[in-house]
DNA sequence: AAGACGAAAGTGGTTGA
DNA sequence: TCAACAACTTTCGTCTT
């Protein structure tokens, strides 16, 4: 076991004496029972330590090394009961099983946060997340563990929803269809944990920003950056026109880069821009027609057709 | 033949009684 | 807690290029 390198004095009454309960998951004042630190582990911390293999000798938890070896399998639970059934001599194995049990118990907490940050890492490098999004996603996750809010949702879809908070509140949105594919989690029920989670954590969740979404879109489509920079203002007209409100901003988006790429001359079928943005072609259809209607563009895209006609 | 269009029915989430 | 509702999807037939 490695020693704690943890030293932190009691804001209260200035004792070193403090208690660190795992299961709870806070750091108490023997002295004066104060509760120093809730957070049971200072996650930022040991993600970059984990990452950096800096060799500072003094760590608080176990060494990085387990942490691999907790495969991406299932949870602990099932482990447990297939121990179970393949005993033969009862009695000598109860003893050790008991004992094993126990240890899995005490350390649950600490193994789930294991196990789920590596699944973290590995979703979060798929996305090709910042790394200030995976910090801000385990930060969240932690915290839900330690509220208990995993119980009863498998930890991957956790993951996956702490995941996509992240990146709403670093405006570097993903959609769910992408975190899905990600993370091998049913959309909706990544969305289910999402909505749980941040309203259980008291997360301000501001809807998110179409414009967040044209540069990666566009460049999955391999659009100009004038076309680019022209569905920008497309959607900040539309915006205006309040024509954004209470739809869903991927669809927006993609009608936006669509009407774009049409008034450049560089057409993608409504199939392309919907598949890249996740949403279905009707969608894409029905914020087209929006943006026509209201914003006056049909002349736009008739003058880049006749230029097409006419350059030939 | 492929893309665009739009109607109709279905899904899951939100809202308000 | 439940029903109405809005946004979006799926499916499918028709029109356009």
């Amino acid at each position: 076991m490695p020693q704690s390198g943890y030293v932190k004095k009691c804001p209260e009454c200035g004792s070193i004496n403090l208690f660190l309960n795992r299961e709870k998951g806070e750091i108490i004042c023997k002295d004066c029972g104060l509760v120093v630190e809730e957070k049971m582990v200072d996650f930022s911390q040991e993600w970059r330590e984990f990452d950096s293999e800096d060799g500072e000798s003094r760590r608080r938890t176990g060494a990085p090394m387990t942490y691999t070896q907790y495969d991406q399998g299932l949870g602990t639970e099932v482990g447990r009961k297939a121990d179970l059934y393949t005993l033969d001599n009862k009695d000598r194995n109860k003893f050790f099983r008991l004992r094993k049990w126990q240890y899995r118990i005490s350390t649950a907490i600490e193994r789930n946060l294991k196990l789920a940050l590596a699944e973290l890492k590995r979703v979060s490098s798929y996305l090709k997340l910042p790394k200030s999004v995976e910090e801000e996603a385990a930060r969240i996750y932690t915290l839900a563990v330690q509220r208990g809010l995993v119980r009863g949702r498998s930890m991957e879809s956790v993951v996956a929803g702490a995941l996509y908070a992240a990146c709403r509140r670093h405006d570097v949105p993903r959609t769910l269809d992408e975190l899905s594919e990600a993370s091998g989690i049913e959309k909706k029920e990544i969305g289910r944990t999402y909505r749980f989670v941040t309203r259980e954590l008291g997360i301000t969740i501001l809807p998110s920003n179409p414009a967040d979404y044209i540069a990666r879109f566009s460049s999955a489509l391999k659009l100009t950056a004038e076309t680019q920079s022209r569905s920008i203002e497309i959607l900040e007209s539309a915006h205006k026109a309040e024509l954004t409100s209470g739809r869903g901003p991927t669809g927006i988006a993609a009608a936006a880069l669509y009407v774009s790429a049409l008034i450049h001359g560089e057409k993608r079928t409504q199939r392309e821009v919907a598949d890249v943005a996740g949403v279905t072609e009707v969608t894409i259809r029905n914020r087209y027609k929006e943006l026509l209607d209201k914003l006056k563009l049909e002349k736009e895209i008739k003058k880049t057709k006749k230029k097409r006609k006419s350059e030939e």
